[in-house]
DNA sequence: CTCGGTATATACCATACAGTATATAATTTT
DNA sequence: AAAATTATATACTGTATGGTATATACCGAG
């Protein structure tokens, strides 16, 4: 089992993920995060070094969880496009499911660190990366396997597939309208049924 | 002619755009708005009322600048076809329009206000009803003046078309990778070709 | 159950913050 | 060009900031 101050660091992180979400970096002061947790500065300085460490690490935690989602989806069917649909479907909740990290960490830090803290940007950067390579993988797999074809690379359709979703995603946002994302999805559905499927 | 004190306010929303448009509103500290313009407290207090006036003051005109481009698009041919491919090439080259704004206001704004400041959240949902109203229109006398066809409402396909636009500024923001860009518009405009063309 | 180590709380520091009162300088008006 | 007005600079608040030193409370091993 954990030790208690492994589990305090972990509660720390999660409580304190949705509010650097929010907020932004420097819109969150370390009296919030006090506030928020209800531990005290020497807790959350013992546990990490500054405020930036503690802004990466929530990031890094939102983040994982964002990645474990979209693994989930890519990997609960048989075939490509099931796979594809599966993600595409799971934007149409995006909203309910970024609810808890305080909006999606992709979009909220990578606009907020872009001028402001080149690790986190890093970070928002990495996990970008990292989606559209899932998304690519299935794609490629798809076209290898003869079950689809594409007018582009696997990785490019991907980055495509995943601008549009994040374009639904930052109009859902900031306009607080899901009807974005249904709209979005709705329309990639079909996009993929006519073009892809072969 | 205009009186020395206008110019004076002015210059200082000139300036102070981008800055704020850069490190959002918590992140911009009223030094950092005298530094860059040059002035003093007492110049800029004189022309504001608080900070919060100052960064509204400084959307608006970054809003005002993209709203006169976009309409410069969409004014500079006589058909309805050939507006929305001025829009979307426009887009081609949207990083450079808005290097000197210090990015997208729309995003920027959009996202850094919307935990944290009610009126400039709602000022960049006021622009992105503008923007999408001024799109819709021109899809609206397309298919009045029986110039093309739609598969949806001409508000529906605007929204449509500016969530895709946004994801691609959003993810060359983020990334700082223009292709997002190009691909999307080159996307967009055969998608346009085949689907609207009547 | 007690001791040693570790984690958290408290009290504090220097600095930066938004904002203001007032003095001084610049611009209009006459 | 002087007077009246307005705009900007300076000097100053009180408060909040990120961060630290140290005291206290807690936990886990013996």
């Amino acid at each position: 089992m954990s030790t208690k101050a492994e589990r305090t660091t972990a509660y720390i992180i999660e409580t304190v993920a949705p509010v650097f979400n929010k907020h932004g970096f420097a819109g969150t002061s370390m009296s919030d995060l006090t506030e928020a947790t209800g531990l005290t500065k020497g807790a959350l300085y013992g546990n990490f070094e500054n405020k930036e460490a503690l802004a990466l690490a929530a990031f890094e935690y939102n983040s994982k969880r964002l990645l474990e989602a979209i693994d989930e989806q890519l990997d609960s069917a048989d075939n490509a496009l099931d796979r594809i649909f599966k993600l595409t479907d799971f934007y149409r909740s995006y909203n309910e499911f970024t609810e808890s990290m305080g909006g999606c960490p992709v979009l909220n830090v990578g606009v907020d660190a872009l001028h402001n803290n080149r690790m986190l940007s890093a970070a928002t950067k990495e996990t970008i990366k990292t989606i559209e390579g899932k998304i690519a993988l299935v794609f490629e797999k798809g076209v290898s396997n003869g079950e689809l074809r594409l007018p582009v690379t696997p990785l490019q359709f991907a980055k495509q597939l995943f601008t549009m979703l994040q374009g639904a995603v930052s109009m859902a946002t900031m306009t607080g309208d899901r009807k974005y994302l249904l709209n979005t999805v709705a329309y990639l559905e079909q996009l993929i049924k006519r073009e892809l499927k072969k």
